[in-house]
DNA sequence: TAGGCCATCTGGTCCT
DNA sequence: AGGACCAGATGGCCTA
């Protein structure tokens, strides 16, 4: 489901504890927040082993004449020092674990940036980005594999494998598609955009199945491999079947490419160039079980590409001029939607 | 108001 | 012993 970017912490004390100013920090208070203990449970915490047994007992335990005696090891009596520095250390270690999850999500921002329909305005949730990232590394090792460029709705159709419908939509939005036209009919066991068993839904496509459960395809082997990477690969370098693919494109003798923030897929008009093999418009006029339709104006109020209820123009006739960037985007990220505008075209 | 998503705290386990 | 990692619990925010 993707949200809408609200504020960064959801609390005062998140406010105070782990703005970008206090992150490195450690001077988180206990027990704020959720899962707050009053200190009577922290005076018989069992991972208390101090050496403070000569200190003064502040507390007694009140072991009630009907309770069972505890077996294992007796449990040391909390004494304010001890009590102290139990604090320190659950404090440091709130503070290392608040840490380790903002790297996590600094990480999965990231992440969100090289995948398909970045928006700062609409962010995916994290669960959404992991898929759509998955979705997207193998729908890209799959064109590597293939040495075939697919065409957008197969491309498409990978891309928003087991997402949610708004992300779905959002998908669809970013590419300046309907998801209409590329989503068959919804079943719970089946996802929206797999063809039927031992068919494939257009010619030419490539069909999407979950790479661990699908003897035929690949685990994609490429490791950390950024998408603009295709790319920019250095000429001479063993491709395969690939080479002509890059021949015609963009072959760089750069070294190392730095990847910009946005993926090429994020913008819109990526596919506009796309060759489209032919398709039913019977295919395209499907009744869907979408409850949100990608009609006039569009999600994030994008310019229709398809009249409401009318034949579908192509997407992939449409011209690069003709389309919005979703989120405004660089030179270099239109350098690179034009790189894979032209990858796509040459194929 | 229910449900989704999120941040945070917490205690357990494993590793160095 | 201390840190990293993990999963459960909890409560806040937001949206349908």
């Amino acid at each position: 489901m993707t949200r809408s970017v609200r504020e960064e912490h959801t609390s005062v004390e998140s406010d105070e504890l782990c703005s970008p100013a206090n992150r490195e920090t450690d001077g988180a208070g206990i027990g704020v927040g959720a899962g707050e203990e009053e200190d009577d449970d922290l005076l018989h915490h069992p991972e208390e082993d101090e050496d403070d047994d000569d200190e003064e007992d502040e507390e007694e335990e009140e072991d009630g004449e009907n309770k069972p005696k505890r077996r294992g090891p007796k449990k040391k009596k909390m004494t304010k020092a001890r009590l102290q520095r139990f604090k320190i250390r659950r404090m440091k270690a709130n503070a290392r674990e608040r840490n380790r999850m903002h790297g996590l999500n600094d990480a999965l921002e990231s992440l969100r940036k090289v995948v398909p329909c970045y928006s700062k305005t609409q962010k995916l949730s994290k669960i959404e980005t992991l898929r759509l990232a998955k979705n997207y590394i193998w729908a890209l090792s799959e064109i590597l594999r293939s040495g075939k460029a697919p065409d957008l709705m197969s491309f498409v159709q990978a891309l928003c494998k087991g997402l949610s419908q708004p992300t779905t939509n959002l998908v669809a939005g970013c590419l300046q598609l309907n998801p209409r036209t590329f989503l068959p009919e919804q079943t719970p066991d089946m996802p929206p955009h797999l063809p039927p068993a031992g068919a494939a839904a257009y010619p030419g496509h490539f069909s999407y199945q979950s790479p661990g459960l699908t003897a035929g395809l690949p685990s994609p082997p490429y490791g950390t491999m950024d998408p603009s990477h295709i790319f920019h690969q250095v000429k001479g370098q063993p491709y395969g079947s690939l080479e002509p693919f890059f021949d015609g494109v963009l072959v760089s003798d750069a070294p190392a490419f730095d990847p910009p923030l946005s993926p090429p897929l994020s913008i819109n008009g990526n596919f506009s160039s796309f060759k489209h093999e032919p398709v039913p418009a019977s295919e395209y006029d499907k009744s869907f079980s979408f409850g949100v339709h990608y009609g006039a104006g569009g999600a994030g109020g994008h310019p229709p590409i398809y009249g409401s209820g009318g034949p579908n123009p192509r997407c992939g006739e449409l011209q690069v001029e003709q389309l919005m960037g979703f989120d405004g985007h660089s030179h270099h990220e239109r350098l690179m939607n034009a790189q894979l505008n032209a990858i796509f075209h040459d194929s």
